[in-house]
DNA sequence: CTGTTAGCGCATTCAC
DNA sequence: GTGAATGCGCTAACAG
């Protein structure tokens, strides 16, 4: 009932007198050249009608769905941003991005959602942190849809088209640096194992970071899995009577971090030294500010969706860098800033 | 080079030595019998191959696609959530949920990913505050695409199906009462006009409150556009010396506020007591925490997602009300608490 | 410039 | 139970 019959080209070509043909040129502009009489004709009929082309059809036909596929571990925080860069970014590119989310990195989930994508024909994938493991991607995916991902390091070739990365390990690196120099006789990294690749990178930052700045100071590491934070930093201030540096997985453990710092009345930055990544709406309104690093967003889309789109239209890609990095950059703020005064209403 | 030739049913039913009816009958399980023998000798065939379904050509045959698409004005914060848990719950029905992001309700956007949704020939929709208005609306989809909104007022029946809600208002309406009864004696609503009806109901809320619970006491009105935090509350507790309540329009004003309030000095609550609503992490895990309004999401999604299949399968949906109101759940924390102690580390 | 025709991959009557 | 035929709506070569 809700559907009475479908408006085709057939029903245009035939109100508008022509062929379905013209109709189709008309209605895709495939730089085909028709008379502007006839356009209007079709363009007319067209709307009289009602017609809205059925993508289904037309992907069908010429083989090519312009449909990008995007997997990522949920739709909150970092990923959902990467989503409507990305989203925005296909766009522009003349591509639609669907989006899928593994519910934090289920490799069931992600099996089934990469199973349906692939169903749908797209024309190309991009995926965060694929969970289920190289072999699993391979059996799946190695038909022929190009994959580019997100924070995938080390990926062989016949997987993956390429990556772009975030300059996590680096920003964790450079942390330890800041607070190194600003004071901190002992460095900290809270993470989150159950992050896998990302906290990866993050602990080859941390421990860079302690060869290259922190060498004689202590250092400390510890994950969130089952962490009583109050315990935690009660327990460091405890242990050490200098000036701590924790750096948190993300701004969200930053704030819990923060949050609990505050409680326990420790002098925020004089005692502790805070440092998120993300540089998420928390970081910055919260209070003090959490010092933590920016994603460039905006770039990094950009770039994944060069990377895949030239693929796809088989460009030049002149000196394309199969791995791409984008550093992070610093957002200083009140969990580190000694010097600067701190609010006086 | 990359898709060198699609299998298809045609492949398998040579490699199986049978038609392709039967292949089709075996791949899909449409109810046909078919004898063991034949079943495990397609499904043999179809790994063998890597058979995988175009979806596009199954939808084109049958005049269905199993999709519907959502619409919600971001990816990020409880919309993200909302469409994590819209996905799972659309699947568990069989169907797949297509997600695009209108970027924060732009009309634009948002008709334009409309377009390609029907063009998509989703079976059904489901929209988050469309900003697009109802005139838009009415014309782009009416044409048989069932509608089911989210936090949608008062549409008429040719536009959507129905609507479930959040009882936003009845929030708001019952942050006055607590935070009158807990000596409060100055109600301040900070909104957000920028989110459309979202405000509008947490105003409505607000004006239900006042007018029952904060008859003789002070109140005011403010927008987050372009609204000094630090000035608003300095400007607030110089006017009045009694305890102030203030309700934000969600937990990340909420957290502005918090951060406001902390850097002031102001005691919180017994100065100011504050209430967020969404119960965002940030809520849970500020310091102090913020008391807000918990998002049944759950039992939402279950209920979106029934309507909306209830419709397209023709099910009995026996009493079903078109406009559904989920009330939220309070949480009570620092932010409002006024007996418990706080912290001693 | 415009019309004709032959698929795209699958589902679905019907006969067998 | 199984197989041949028809159509879903559109695109892409070709003819005209």
């Amino acid at each position: 009932m809700s559907k009475p019959k479908q408006v085709t080209i057939v029903d245009v070509a035939e109100h508008a007198g022509v062929s379905i043909a013209t109709v189709s040129n008309v209605l895709n502009r495939g730089g085909i050249r028709t008379s502007k009489e006839t356009i209007r004709k079709v363009e007319l009929a067209a709307n009289e009608l009602g017609y809205r082309r059925n993508i289904m059809a037309a992907g069908l036909s010429r083989q090519k769905t312009f449909e990008i596929g995007l997997i990522i571990p949920g739709f909150k925080s970092i990923y959902g941003t990467l989503a409507e860069h990305l989203q925005l970014e296909a766009h522009h590119a003349g591509y639609h991005l669907t989006v899928f989310s593994s519910n934090g990195l289920d490799p069931d989930i992600e099996r089934r959602h990469l199973e349906v994508l692939l169903q749908r024909r797209v024309d190309g994938l991009i995926c965060h942190g694929l969970a289920m493991g190289m072999e699993a991607t391979r059996s799946i995916v190695n038909q022929g849809t190009p994959l580019v991902l997100i924070n995938g390091w080390n990926w062989p070739e016949d997987i993956s088209i390429g990556s772009v990365n975030f300059g996590i390990a680096g920003a964790n690196e450079r942390s330890c640096k800041v607070l190194a120099e600003r004071g901190c006789t002992m460095l900290c990294y809270v993470g989150h194992k159950g992050s896998k690749i990302i906290d990866e990178q993050r602990r080859i930052g941390f421990g860079e970071g302690l060869r290259k700045y922190g060498s004689g100071l202590l250092h400390d590491l510890a994950d969130i899995q089952e962490l009583d934070y109050e315990g935690y930093l009660t327990d460091l201030v405890q242990r050490h009577s200098g000036r701590i540096g924790v750096i948190a997985f993300d701004d969200n453990i930053a704030l819990k971090l923060l949050s609990a710092a505050n409680k326990l009345h420790i002098p925020i930055p004089d005692r502790l030294m805070l440092i998120g990544i993300n540089n998420d709406y928390i970081a910055m309104n919260s209070y003090p500010g959490i010092s933590s690093w920016d994603i460039p967003y905006s770039d990094h889309a950009r770039s994944v969706i060069h990377k895949l789109v030239n693929k796809l239209e088989g460009k030049p890609e002149e000196g394309e860098v199969r791995e791409l990095e984008l550093p992070l950059t610093f957002m200083d703020r009140e969990t580190t800033k000694l010097t600067e005064e701190m609010g006086n209403g």
